[in-house]
DNA sequence: TTAAAACTATCGGAAATCCGATAAAAATGA
DNA sequence: TCATTTTTATCGGATTTCCGATAGTTTTAA
């Protein structure tokens, strides 16, 4: 069966996306997925984010507690730094990216 | 034979940020190579770079001259936009990553 | 209590992404 | 010219990323 991929440019990052969201707020899988449909317009698949929580939780970069809620640990906080760096060290003009977009309400 | 990956995290993006490259300015894969070494730390594989430029060449949002210098074409202008588009919704909070990470140099 | 809904979890695999190896073509310069 | 370097190109495959299908678990509400 053909499958279509219309929309799915800029894959990968979802990592990224998921350490970055629960940095800001602990959330459990159903909250990380209402946040992702927000921003993606589209709601990923259970089999898309509770694989990316279980690794990232085996990599020592989340815990989770009794209610499933998951938070950064010391390591994750240093992943995502890191990445952060990264991230805009490869975007470093992004504010011209920004201005060149019809998202200045963003 | 294992492949080790540290540093490798955060891929994907490369059509976007060549598409990016390229409207800022008409560049040969040399160029294009280059720019992306300054970026992200390392000199992409010619593997890497030029099955992405035949794709996207393909696809109609690039065009080739003589000197094989590549360009946008209004088809790759408009797959830009929608791409600045969907980045700049997932990534609405951008602002705030920036500042939680060491680059305000950037 | 218990049926329905919501949430969590796992698996196999499809698609995307990227790279190393290799080589052809073009440019450089001695 | 002719050797060297640079640039361009292709191929196969390793890895990552993501999703559909499926099912177990927990919560909700009647």
């Amino acid at each position: 069966m053909i499958q279509h991929h219309r929309h799915c440019r800029m894959k990968g990052f979802l990592s990224f996306l998921i350490l970055w969201l629960i940095s800001k707020k602990k959330m459990n899988g159903a909250e990380i997925t209402q946040e992702l449909e927000k921003r993606k317009g589209h709601r990923p698949s259970p089999g898309t984010i509770y694989p990316v929580l279980k690794d990232l939780t085996e990599k020592g970069l989340l815990k989770v507690d009794d209610n499933k809620t998951y938070t950064l640990t010391t390591k994750g906080k240093k992943e995502l730094e890191m990445s952060l760096d990264t991230f805009f060290e490869t975007f470093f003009d992004i504010d011209e990216m920004r201005s060149r977009c019809g998202c200045h309400n963003h």
